[in-house]
DNA sequence: CGTCTTTGACCCGCGC
DNA sequence: GCGCGGGTCAAAGACG
C-alpha cells in the first residue's frame, strides 16, 4: 500500500499527465446547445441524412436491394424475401431516426427551458448577493466592535465530514473566532466581486463601491480589507511593509470557503489559473497542503489551499481565500457563485456557537444531529449540514462546501459524520478529479462525461440535506430575523419551522438556491450531461450545463415542493459571539435531483492550476 | 529562455 | 520567553 504522501504524489503525476487534455478541451462557452447543434449538424444529422438518402435511392431506382451484395444472381423468390426484409429494416431505421430527431427536438426545448430557469435563478442569486453584500458592508462599517459572526461555517454537500480532527480544530477554532470576529464581516465579500464584475458592469456602480475594482488596494483601507483578503490580511511581509496604516489593528481575517470534494486529481479544476507557491505538511495530516495563488490577474489576492483529507484520501479539501479582483471566465463562475453564496451566508450572519461552549466537539455533535432531506428523491443525494471541524487557519471564518457524497451515506444518515467516515473511495461522488481524460471543472458546473469513464455515471450521488444542517440553518435564519429566539430548538420543530421560514422568505430561498444550484448544478450537470454528453462526448458549455444539467435547481431552489430546502445557510446561532459556527451540507440520500450519473468535468477554458 | 514547481528557510502568531 | 505550527518567500531545478 502506498502511504498517503506517495499516493498524493502519484496523483499529482497523474494530473500532470492529463493536463494537456484539459487544455485541449478548452472551454466551451456554448455548452450543451452547441453540443447539440454539433451533434445534430454533424454526426446525427449526417447519419440520418445518409440513411434517408440511401432509402430514397432505393426507392427511386427501383433497386431496393442488391446494390452492394447481389453480385451473384439469385432466384426471384430469394430476392423478394431479402428485399422485403431490407425494406422493413430501412423503414424501421427511418422510424428510429425520426424518433431520434424528435427526441433531439425535445431535448433542445428542454435545454432552452432550463437555460431560462437558470438565468432567472442566477439573477435572483445576484440580487441576494448584492443585498447581503451591502448589508455586510453597512454592518461592518457601523459596528466594528460588534461581535461577529461565527468564524467557521461549513456547508457540506457531501457526506458527513470525516473529521477526526474535530477535537483539534474545534479547540483552535474557539480561540480563532475571538479574533475572527471583526474579520468575519470582511470575509463576506468573498466571491461577490466575481459576480458583479461578470454579471453586469452596469451594476458596478453600487457593487463596486463594495468591491474594489481591480486593484483598489490603496483606495479605501477599510473596505478594501474586506475585499482583499489575502494581501492585507495574510501577506505578511507585504502587509507589514505596505500597510503601515492598517486600518484596524486586527489584521483582517477573511472568510474562507472551503470545498470538500472527492477528487482523484491533486486539485479541482475550478476555472481559474493558479500558481503553486508553497507546500507544507500540516500537523496531523500526512498529506501535504499545497498553497496556490490566482494568476489570472497579477494583483489578484485570491489564494487557495489544497489538501487531501487524511481520513479519506479520496476527498480533496480546497480552501479559497480572498476575492478575485478581475473578471472571471465563465468556467470559473460556478465556483465563484458557490463561494459567493457561501460567503454571503457567512455575511448574513451566523454565529455559531452556543453560548456556553465553543465550537468544539459538542458543537459539532449538535449540528450533526439533524439531517434533513431536501427532497424525497430516492436517489441518494444529500445535503447535510454539520459543523465542520476543519479549518485550516484558525483565525479565518471558514465556510465549507462539502461535495463529497457517499453512496453509503444514506445509511449513515444522520450525521454521524464524526463517527462514520471510514475512508470511502466509492465512485459515487462528484468526481472532480480526473483521470486522464476526465477532469472536472467545477467552474464549468458541468461534468464532462468522458466516454472513458463509464463507471462514473451513476456515481453522482444525490444531494440531500441533513436535518441538522437544516436546523442550523433555520436557527441561524430565525435568529437573524428574530434575535430573541432561543437558539436551541428541539429537533423536530426546527425542521418544520425551517421549512416554513424558508418558504416564507424569498431572499433566503434565493440565496440558498443559488448556493445549491451552483453546487448541485455540478452534480446535476453530470447527470444531464451524461444523457447528452454520452452521445456527443464533448464538453458542454457552462451555461448550458448548469442550466441543463440542473433542471431541478429551478424547482428546487424556490422552495418548491414544500421541501424546506431553502434554508439559511448560515448558522446564526451565535452565542458568544466569537465562536464561529459551521454548517455543513452533507450528502444524503434524498435530493431532488435525479442525477445519478457522475461525471468528470470538462476542463474550463482556463487551464487549471493543477500542480502541473 | 521563460515559466512553473519544488522545497528549505524564514517570519509570525499563538499557546504554554 | 520559548517552542510549535502555519503560511510565505525565494533560490534551484524541471519542463516546454
Amino acid at each position: 500500500m502506498l502511504r498517503p504522501r506517495e499516493i498524493f504524489e502519484e496523483k499529482q503525476q497523474g494530473e500532470r499527465a492529463m493536463e494537456p487534455a484539459k487544455e485541449r478541451s478548452g472551454h466551451d462557452g456554448d455548452g450543451v446547445k452547441e453540443e447539440l447543434n454539433r451533434y445534430e449538424s454533424s454526426g446525427f444529422e449526417e447519419g440520418f441524412n445518409e440513411k434517408t438518402t440511401a432509402i430514397d435511392q432505393v426507392g427511386n431506382h427501383g433497386r431496393p436491394c442488391h446494390d452492394q451484395h447481389d453480385l451473384k444472381p439469385s432466384s426471384p423468390l430469394q430476392k423478394d424475401s431479402s428485399c422485403s426484409k431490407q425494406d422493413d429494416q430501412l423503414q424501421s431505421a427511418r422510424a428510429e431516426m425520426g424518433e431520434v430527431r424528435e427526441e433531439n427536438q425535445r431535448l433542445k426545448k428542454y435545454l432552452d427551458r432550463i437555460m431560462k430557469d437558470y438565468q432567472t435563478l442566477q439573477m435572483q442569486f445576484y440580487d441576494v448577493v448584492q443585498q447581503d453584500g451591502r448589508k455586510a458592508t453597512d454592518d461592518s462599517a457601523k459596528n466594528h466592535q460588534e461581535i461577529e459572526e461565527p468564524g467557521f461555517v461549513s456547508l457540506s454537500l457531501g457526506r458527513a465530514p470525516s473529521d477526526t480532527k474535530k477535537g483539534e480544530k474545534s479547540t483552535t477554532v474557539s480561540s480563532q473566532w475571538k479574533e475572527a470576529d471583526e474579520q468575519a464581516k470582511e470575509g463576506l465579500s468573498l466571491g461577490l466581486m466575481d459576480y458583479k464584475l461578470e454579471l453586469s458592469k452596469s451594476r458596478e456602480g453600487e457593487s463596486l463601491s463594495k468591491t474594489s475594482p481591480v486593484n483598489s488596494s490603496d483606495q479605501e483601507p477599510i473596505k478594501e480589507e474586506a475585499e482583499e483578503t489575502w494581501p492585507r490580511g495574510k501577506a505578511q511581509k507585504t502587509m507589514r511593509s505596505e500597510d503601515d496604516e492598517a486600518p484596524q489593528q486586527n489584521p483582517v481575517k477573511k472568510a474562507r470557503v472551503s470545498v470538500r470534494a472527492r477528487c482523484d486529481t491533486p486539485t479541482m479544476n475550478d476555472g481559474c489559473q493558479w500558481r503553486k507557491y508553497g507546500q507544507k505538511i500540516a500537523k496531523g495530516n500526512p498529506c501535504p497542503r499545497a498553497y496556490y495563488r490566482c494568476t489570472m490577474a497579477p494583483s489578484c489576492p485570491v489564494r487557495k489551499q489544497v489538501q487531501r483529507s487524511f481520513e479519506d484520501m479520496s476527498i480533496l479539501i480546497t480552501t479559497y481565500e480572498g476575492t478575485h479582483n478581475h473578471p472571471l471566465p465563465m468556467s470559473a463562475t460556478a465556483m465563484a457563485s458557490t463561494t459567493s453564496a457561501a460567503a454571503s451566508m457567512l455575511l448574513s450572519g451566523s454565529s455559531s456557537s452556543q453560548p456556553g461552549h465553543g465550537p468544539s466537539a459538542t458543537t459539532a455533535a449538535d449540528l450533526h444531529g439533524l439531517n434533513f432531506y431536501l427532497s424525497d428523491n430516492s436517489k441518494s443525494n444529500h445535503f447535510y449540514l454539520s459543523n465542520s471541524s476543519f479549518s485550516s487557519s484558525p483565525s479565518f471564518p471558514t465556510i465549507t462546501l462539502d461535495l463529497t457524497s457517499t453512496p453509503s451515506s444514506s445509511s449513515s444518515h444522520f450525521n454521524k459524520a464524526s463517527s462514520n467516515y471510514p475512508p470511502r473511495y466509492s465512485p459515487a461522488n462528484l468526481n472532480f478529479g480526473s483521470s486522464e481524460s476526465n477532469t472536472t471543472s467545477w467552474a464549468n458546473g458541468f461534468l464532462n462525461y468522458g466516454s472513458t469513464q463509464p463507471y462514473s455515471r451513476n456515481q453522482l450521488g444525490d444531494l440531500s440535506m441533513g436535518r441538522q444542517s437544516v436546523e442550523n440553518i433555520y436557527q441561524s435564519y430565525m435568529q437573524k430575523k428574530n434575535p430573541t429566539l432561543p437558539q436551541h430548538s428541539s429537533l423536530p420543530d426546527p425542521i418544520a419551522a425551517a421549512t416554513k421560514a424558508i418558504t416564507a422568505d424569498p431572499s433566503f430561498q434565493s440565496a440558498l438556491a443559488a448556493a445549491l444550484t451552483s453546487i448541485i448544478g455540478t452534480g446535476g450537470a453530470s447527470t444531464a450531461a451524461g444523457a447528452i454528453g454520452n452521445q456527443s462526448g464533448d464538453n458542454f458549455g457552462q451555461k448550458s450545463t448548469l442550466g441543463e444539467l440542473f433542471p431541478m435547481s429551478s424547482t428546487l431552489l424556490p422552495a418548491p415542493k414544500g421541501n424546506g430546502c431553502a434554508s439559511s445557510l448560515l448558522n446564526k446561532t451565535h452565542s458568544t459571539n466569537s465562536q464561529p459556527s459551521s454548517l455543513m451540507f452533507l450528502p444524503r440520500p434524498s435530493l431532488p435531483f435525479s442525477t445519478s450519473k457522475s461525471a468528470s468535468t470538462s476542463p474550463g477554458d482556463n487551464r487549471d492550476h493543477s500542480t502541473t
